[in-house]
DNA sequence: TTAAAAAAGTTGCTATAACAACTAATAACA
DNA sequence: TGTTATTAGTTGTTATAGCAACTTTTTTAA
């Protein structure tokens, strides 16, 4: 029988939390959750995906996006449009708010990832990324 | 400038919510929860634990844990009694229902590690580990 | 070309996750 | 010993996370 310490599922968990808990912390000045984040990180590098891009990109249900994204409108993040080609679409735009946000965050979240990654070589983390992959096909 | 894919917190991420989601639907048919689950696999560990100690062992907030232990309580799993040495602790017992249900879900968590290790050999999982523990060391 | 199917979003629900502020009980210590 | 600090648990709030069921719009197909 397999004792608490053998599930590396926990293992990779427990890391999750730790982690999103500390990012969360660095980015509570800015009213920014961390999810939230990663949808402003998307945006940044290409603006204008819609909500399914989003869902999509991020690997989650659209549900959740539609309410994360309505969070970052209220704080004036970004804006929605209506597609022009497709009308049951919408369109997410940075704000003028949302892009200057960016010049500050992406330094944190570049520090925070040298920070985690502290000690540990390139390819110990290519390994980590690939073991990482083949576990979520494995769970697919 | 990093791009989306060199950030590992994402792929931590990413991976404990495929993982986590993969599990949750294992469990639904029994009516449990997986962080229900965990807080159970302690308890077939080691029963009597106060809602503190579970808190402790899972590295998590105590309001957490006392809102998921009351929902195992009403599921009539644990049950939960004044301790008699400290009247501000409770000790968190395991019923009947509680015990038995360990005897059906242990075989699908040990499945479900089974799975999800499929083709990842004892050393990979072992320097996965090491790694994540010391990411772990990192943001603390 | 119209009926059926699929796609994009929304609303409602349940379950984590963590922080702040609170009560009650116990421990520390002056 | 009596005040203070600490500890265990609870309540309230905000933010994910995903499922089911729904509306509206677009696409597929008979």
């Amino acid at each position: 029988m397999l004792s608490w310490g053998d599930y590396i599922s926990i293992d990779i968990h427990q890391t999750d939390l730790k982690l999103t808990s500390y990012i969360k912390n660095k980015l509570a000045p800015f009213n920014l959750a961390p999810e939230q984040n990663l949808i402003l990180m998307l945006l940044w590098e290409l603006d204008g995906l819609s909500q399914n891009d989003i869902a999509e990109k991020l690997d989650k249900d659209k549900t959740n996006i539609a309410r994360m994204v309505l969070n970052l409108e209220r704080k004036g993040f970004i804006k929605r449009t209506v597609s022009q080609h497709d009308r049951r679409s919408l369109k997410v735009n940075l704000t003028e708010k949302g892009r200057a946000l960016g010049n500050k965050i992406i330094p944190i979240t570049e520090e925070f990832n040298h920070l985690v990654t502290h000690g540990i070589t390139e390819e110990e983390l290519k390994e980590l990324s690939r073991i990482l992959k083949k576990m979520r096909e494995n769970a697919r």
